[in-house]
DNA sequence: ACCTGAACACCGTTCAAGT
DNA sequence: ACCTGAACACCGTTCAAGT
């Protein structure tokens, strides 16, 4: 429905249009509509030129290739996560509620997560925000600015490859005919819970992670850098 | 050179062969030595059927799809992870060296991340014995069987993120002209020691994963029984 | 059953021609 | 500068015809 702002939309003659019909924005805006309607395999040039009513050649006159359309729509993607915890809560707090939005973004937007592991994000306004955000919010936690984006990298690598496992299919691990080969394996399948195993096991794991950056803060604010905030409430220290 | 047990090659005439000259053995060796010696996007079907002396059609006649082939060929990938250090480490320190060697084989196969993520083991036996090694050593190491798969699927989710991450530029946190907007962004990634920033990013992940799963087993494996109860609710929920 | 060869319905991208 | 239209060099897949 808000494909609105296009004029009577008659047939274009064969020359240069007297105004632009074309702008990075407007193919942007189109590509993200169409991967929200109907899905990343829609995205094609020529879909995107047809919803724009244009040649396919004519989008190579606004964006360089395809890859950076696909570069625009991630860093749109990127500014339905929710960063606004950091500064709110504590930093552990604020990281775990930044993950699971930055998962639920891409489990929406399985497709770009090879995109966004990849891209540089030089000209991604929206995602560099979002790092501006999450950085100072780690920086303001106690981090020192070496581990920051160690732990960002640390962090999104869970959160991108928990975003894939949401695609597997439900009989992802049934073995099949292997499964006498594989008694342990099977066994642990089929102990596990109903209900959504992909959020299981994310919580799971997020706790963990949580759980060892802290343990990994308290060393490394100990040896002396900017106010360490409360620490966390104490956990069972790992028996090495 | 291993291209050798294939016979003289002279040209097939039109209709059946005496003998069938494909299978989906040789299809997938094929399709696994092209990837090697060429990178992923040397494998077309068009391609693979090249290497093989045949038509493109007649691969169709051994696998179902392009799908079906890259499942095979992901299988034989999981072959190359190492799993030997269950059952003689700590299950610990055999989760980390699992982990180490499944990101570093996918960081040379990162277009198959996307291939494992989703697909059903079944029919995969590399794989399906990986997940059993993996599978004995954590129950081994006292995890109970109801954890076991959500604890897997964690360090998978982590470890195939980071592999996606291996293939980062190294100007990837470039901020460029948002460099303003986003001071301390810009700062900790200047502040970020050189050398292999991924590599570090996934030790100080993996590190942190180890020891928050180590403090979850406490507590899990605390309670004795197989079913222990659900852990006090963590520290991390938000004081609203 | 298992191959060839032609064909289909796409891709992303380039480029001359037009205004 | 910015569009159209034709063309290029691919894809994966299907299917009739052949033996």
């Amino acid at each position: 429905m808000p494909s609105a702002s296009r004029p009577p939309a008659r047939r274009r003659g064969r020359g240069r249009p007297t105004r632009p019909v074309l702008s990075p924005e407007r193919i942007t805006d189109a590509a993200v509509q169409l991967v929200e309607e109907r899905g990343h395999d829609a995205l094609t040039m020529a879909a995107l030129a047809r919803e724009l009513g244009v040649a396919p050649s004519a989008l190579y006159n606004h964006v360089e290739t395809k890859q950076d359309v696909l570069r625009r729509v991630q860093d749109h993607v990127n500014r339905d996560v929710d960063c606004s915890a950091f500064g709110v809560l504590t930093w552990d707090a604020a990281l775990a509620a930044w993950a699971r939005s930055y998962r639920d973004a891409y489990a929406r937007h399985r497709p770009l997560v090879q995109v966004i592991a990849v891209t540089p994000v030089r000209g991604a306004p929206a995602t560099v925000a979002m790092y501006e955000r999450v950085a100072a919010g780690l920086r303001a936690g106690g981090w020192p600015p070496e581990l920051v984006t160690d732990v960002v990298v640390a962090v999104e690598s869970f959160v991108l490859g928990s975003a894939l496992d949401t695609g597997a299919p439900p009989d992802i691990f049934d073995t099949g005919e292997l499964a006498a080969s594989a008694p342990e394996f099977t066994a642990s399948v089929r102990a596990r819970p109903g209900g959504d195993t992909a959020a299981a096991a994310f919580e799971l794991g997020l706790d963990a992670l949580l759980t060892g950056l802290r343990a990994r803060l308290a060393r490394a604010g100990a040896a002396g850098g900017p106010a360490p905030e409360p620490p966390a409430p104490d956990e069972t220290s790992p028996p090495a």
